[in-house]
DNA sequence: GCTTGACTCTGTACTATCTACAGAGTTTAT
DNA sequence: ATAAACTCTGTAGATAGTACAGAGTCAAGC
């Protein structure tokens, strides 16, 4: 219905994304290409918009950029996707997510200790302990 | 005192590191140059070893090339570094791996509850929650 | 109507952190 | 001797953008 045009500065403002970033989008197909004036200017409409709030919003979440390719098509595919192609993409990030958690914990710890192990001080790096710990063979895979 | 030497594969292989990283290495002044056979091959030493231990010990616990160029400077300074910039160091990026792993917990939570919203039903994507979701402008902020 | 500033266009280069490949030369094993 | 495996250089690709140069266009104020 709405009629509504948007130049890329505009849809930019609205969406909170770089206005580069908006071609970059048109470019590597995330987003559709938009209609030109006849100044060779992009002009978006209110699909364009929704899309790219979308996008936005699967960024916030950690998708990728393929991610969110896939799941624009099966929100755009005409009853040719399911919802279980969905769920699974969600569960699948999900998944990648917490283990990148988890990862990130051990890390923590292991930071943590060595920091512990060093005063410091003011003083002559020689024999630091976070340093040594770096060097050390030994150090608890993490 | 040892003269031990190693071409670029047998470092690769003793250190885990892709070979074809060790010459990036190079190229960013993460590793010194090593010296050259009269054939062009690069001939390393133990001390090569020993710093690409710590390079890749570093990677382990997240560091960027940057800061491990850092810490590296600091452990080679001659009395020039002291441990209270070690700890700098350390801290402040234990202070980046805490806020990252806030940050994927709230990520966590908000994929967790629109996932759970879907059935997952082998039947049109037509409606699902979670893009719905997406699509949503006052989905909370991640 | 003109000027000025803001906007947009294209293409390309840059960030970080590698990884991989082509085509040539070298070493090693059988 | 020959073939496989390795190394050399330089360059391109992946991921996810950001930034800039140089040209053209639009909008507001005077």
């Amino acid at each position: 219905m709405s009629l509504t045009v948007y130049k890329r500065g505009q849809l930019a403002k609205l969406t909170s994304c770089n206005s580069e970033t908006i071609r970059y989008y048109e470019k590597i197909n995330l987003l559709p290409e938009p209609t030109r004036g006849s100044n060779g200017y992009r002009y978006y409409n209110n699909d364009h918009l929704q899309r790219l709030g979308f996008i936005m919003k699967s960024k916030s979440l950690g998708f990728s950029n393929d991610k969110i390719r896939e799941l624009l098509e099966i929100s755009r595919g005409i009853g040719q996707h399911t919802r279980a192609e969905a769920k699974a993409l969600t569960e699948s990030h999900l998944e990648q997510v917490r283990q990148r958690i988890s990862d990130l914990k051990k890390i923590e710890t292991t930071l943590s200790q060595i920091s512990h192990q060093c005063d410091g001080a003011n003083e002559s790096a020689d024999h630091c302990p976070i340093l040594l710990s770096l060097f050390d063979q030994n150090l608890a895979k993490v």
